[in-house]
DNA sequence: ATAAAACATACCATGTCAATAGGTTTTACG
DNA sequence: CGTAAAACCTATTGACATGGTATGTTTTAT
């Protein structure tokens, strides 16, 4: 299951592109839009912005923003960051104990499509595609050159 | 995430199917079979039974039994029972609190649509998927018990 | 110099999971 | 009958994850 952590990092990653203008977002902002407790989002953040998902700035003005248009960030991407794995089942996790009937068992083969399924989900969809209708925020940069190639990447 | 409940009562399932010859089969021989603990394996099967499933019966001679032949087991089917709920986060389980942000919740439509996804999966397989090819036991056709055999079958 | 902000670390309360323990009923069979 | 075999039932345990809190430290604009 999705647990919150995830879940927070999907509704605030769209507060943030809803919101933010390409200036930086205090995260007590965040927090209060979001019904968030202060304390705990910070890990959260945090966790974005070591990754490189979120960019963050420190002192008096500072805060956080995005790093690239919300076209460019996979779903699944954002919640690897903050779930660490998105395996359905604990023997397909990374650094899983080696299981000892993994040849017999008849139900690996269903765990490992099931895991496929879920990833192409989660892999074919962008931030982008959970922002209200029409909010083509413009970026920092603005150019369109990954926008369409990115698009087409995820949207056979 | 699934969580060993589920994964072993679907092995445990599957093994029946295989090993069962319309006759019951005793619970410390699935376990040892699937090298899952009895005890634990007590609470899996009761609910089974409870939900009718499965078939239990007490006494010497007593056992488990399937009361259906494999293919008329949707996968989905065993894993709810097992499980509880297939839902992906905790707010679309049954009797989940109502969350306040329900209508303005960004994430929503995707928790949603995921649900149905996997939803799709498990009840578009049945029992019969993942049992060895060529499997078609007969069922009902209950001939004796050739309990010696099984153990000889799986005792190296 | 100061205050605002991110960043870092440790802690806690709760709940679930997997497993174990110790019993009670039911049933076949000699 | 009596007995052993088996399912059934209830409670407890230890380990772990989760969600959240507390208490700082660094960086930075003014």
């Amino acid at each position: 299951m999705i647990s919150t952590r995830g879940r927070y990092a999907l509704r605030v990653m769209a507060d943030m592109a809803e919101h933010g203008q390409g200036g930086y977002i205090r995260l007590d902002e965040i927090a209060l839009r979001q019904g968030i407790s202060e304390k705990y989002l910070e890990g959260i953040l945090a966790a974005l912005s070591r990754e490189g998902l979120l960019e963050g700035h420190r002192g008096k003005g500072g805060g956080y923003k995005l790093t690239r248009p919300p076209e460019a960030y996979k779903i699944g991407e954002i919640l690897r960051v903050t779930e660490g794995s998105l395996a359905p089942v604990a023997c397909l996790k990374e650094g899983a104990p080696a299981c000892a009937l993994r040849e017999k068992c008849r139900t690996l083969p269903l765990w490992e499509e099931l895991y496929g399924v879920i990833c192409e989900y989660f892999d074919g969809k962008t931030l982008a595609d959970i922002l209200p209708k029409g909010d083509e925020r413009r970026f920092g940069s603005g150019q369109a050159l990954p926008l369409q190639a990115i698009k087409r990447e995820h949207r056979p």
